[in-house]
This record gives C-alpha cells, structure tokens and sequence, in this order.
DNA sequence: GCCAACGTTGGC
DNA sequence: GCCAACGTTGGC
C-alpha cells in the first residue's frame, strides 16, 4: 500500500538557512527541530510529499520555494553531537529522541507569498491550519492538498 | 528590541 | 500532579 503524497510547510529562518542556501546545495538534513509536535510531523513524512519553503524571523516572512522530501524519517545526527548546538544530552543512539528528513530543492518562487498575504486567506485556509492560527509557532506543520493550492496559487 | 504565546523544567 | 519560573519562537 502507497498512501498518497502529502504536503507540508517546514521553517526556516534564512539568516541560519535559506532558499538560496537548499537551491546551492540542492540537499540538507533538516537538522535542530526540538519540538515534539514537529517532529512527530517529520516522522510521518515519506519520500516524494512536497514541502512549502517558508522564511521566518526576517524581513517579510513568508513562503518562498518549493521543496520535496528527500529521505525516510531517521535520528537527527546533531543530537548526539556534544559540540552542537542541539545537542540533547537525554538522547542515546539505542534511543534517539529526534528525527529528521532530508529536502531537496525544487524550485524557487518567483515572489515571496507573505504571511500577510496568506493571513488574508485565513478563512479559505481553515480554522485547523497552524501557519495563521493565534500564537502557534510550530515550525513543520501539515498542509492539505486544497491549502497546498490555493498557497501556490497566490504566487 | 519588544512582547505575546507557548513549551519545558523543576520544586513542592 | 500542579504550577511558577524560565527559555524560545517569531511577528511586529
């Protein structure tokens, strides 16, 4: 059985990693997410589910590219690393707590679809959509196939 | 730089 | 198990 390709919206901020940076390297684990609610997001992805490329903290936050995962879910490597930032000192090889996909680029958009763009779609978007809902920072969230449309549509 | 919202930690 | 304190995220 093949379950269908899903969709996504994953964080980045572009001072750290950005667009230009997937687009140069064409591949990049998705290391330091330390967040139960994302990871777990990250644990249900498969090969192939496209992914919204979204600037954070900058400028004009917004979506900027497209993006494919590249990889099954598997132990993020940094959180054994003691010299990394994310190093989770409660996390062991025999049982990692954190997991990541690689993405690979697929293309840029020709124009950032700002956030307040996207919040003036809230309503076609849906209450249950993480991105425009009060308060939320969660940083690799679902996206629908319909939300994954009509977001595309507004490049 | 500010601050609201949220998640985690740790004392009890 | 509660909850205050603290740290982080991320828009503005």
């Amino acid at each position: 059985m093949t379950a269908r390709r899903r969709y996504w919206l994953m964080k980045s901020e572009p001072d750290a990693f950005s667009i230009d940076d997937l687009q140069r390297i064409g591949t990049e684990p998705w290391t330091g997410v330390r967040n139960y609610q994302a990871r777990n997001n990250m644990r249900a992805m498969q090969v192939g589910d496209g992914v919204l490329f979204y600037h954070s903290s900058c400028d004009i936050p917004g979506i900027v590219g497209v993006a494919t995962v590249a990889t099954p879910p598997y132990p993020d490597p940094t959180q054994f690393d003691s010299k990394s930032d994310y190093y989770d000192a409660k996390a062991t090889r025999e049982q990692p707590r954190w997991e990541l996909v690689d993405v690979t680029f697929e293309r840029k958009l020709k124009r950032t679809i700002a956030l307040e763009e996207i919040r003036q779609h809230a309503d076609a978007l849906g209450e249950g959509f993480a991105l425009t809902q009060r308060g939320s920072r969660l940083s690799v969230l679902p996206v629908t196939a319909s939300q994954w449309k009509l977001l595309l549509s507004l490049e």
